[in-house]
DNA sequence: TAGTAGCC
DNA sequence: CACT
């Protein structure tokens, strides 16, 4: 099942559990070598989210600016992308690409992110997969432009939504964590994966 | 001063 | 609203 929020379709339920607890398996151990960090943004704030990603290439950011790095900021390559994470990008995003980024997004209870477009991205015809694990999240929809309505909706854990087509620069974020929502992090809090081709 | 992967 |  499917449903449309603001452009973004997002399949509700698309994963099962046990996929979920082999994908946190394979994030727990992309950690384990890439451990998260949280980026300081161009006015000199720092991010709630703590990040860390797998693949060729990884979003980071600080106040130079937002932007693609092939390196962890301790100076390793970034580990290979999560297998389940590419075969659910092949299952869903529906070009002949591979992504070439998966940005791991760690909210605890407080963490938030404000209304953004994913644009550091070279070709805006590949869709951005996004994949929720562990507590539900309110993610807030908007349009291309900012001040115009947005719609919300939670999303649940296993939930992936795809951003393309006309949704592809529609301004989202997370507005809220629900707290102990989910069982399948022992700790709690929410995971949020994303893949994207980069160049 | 305008804008904010913000903050309350 | 306060920060850059």
């Amino acid at each position: 099942m499917s449903v449309d929020v603001g452009g973004i379709v997002v399949h509700l339920e698309h994963l099962t559990a046990e996929k979920q607890a082999v994908l946190v398996e394979q994030v727990r151990r992309i950690v384990r070598a890439a451990p998260l960090f949280r980026p300081e943004m161009p006015s000199g704030r720092k991010m709630s989210v703590r990040m860390t990603s797998a693949g060729t290439f990884g979003w980071t950011s600080d106040r130079a600016g937002y932007r693609y790095e092939r390196q962890h900021p301790n100076g390793m390559d970034w580990p290979p992308m999560p297998p389940i994470a590419l075969d659910i990008w092949r299952d869903v995003a529906g070009v002949a690409r591979d992504p070439q980024s998966c940005l791991i997004n760690f909210y605890d209870g407080d963490a938030k992110m404000g209304l953004h477009q994913d644009r550091d991205e070279a070709d805006m015809e590949m869709p951005v997969v996004s994949i929720s694990l562990g507590d539900e999240a309110l993610f807030r929809v908007g349009g291309a432009k900012r001040g115009g309505k947005t719609q919300s909706i939670w999303l649940k854990s296993g939930d992936v939504a795809v951003m393309g087509g006309a949704a592809r620069l529609n301004y989202h974020g997370i507005d809220r964590i629900r707290a102990n929502s989910s069982t399948l992090l022992p700790n709690g809090g929410r995971i949020n994966l994303t893949l994207r081709c980069v160049d």
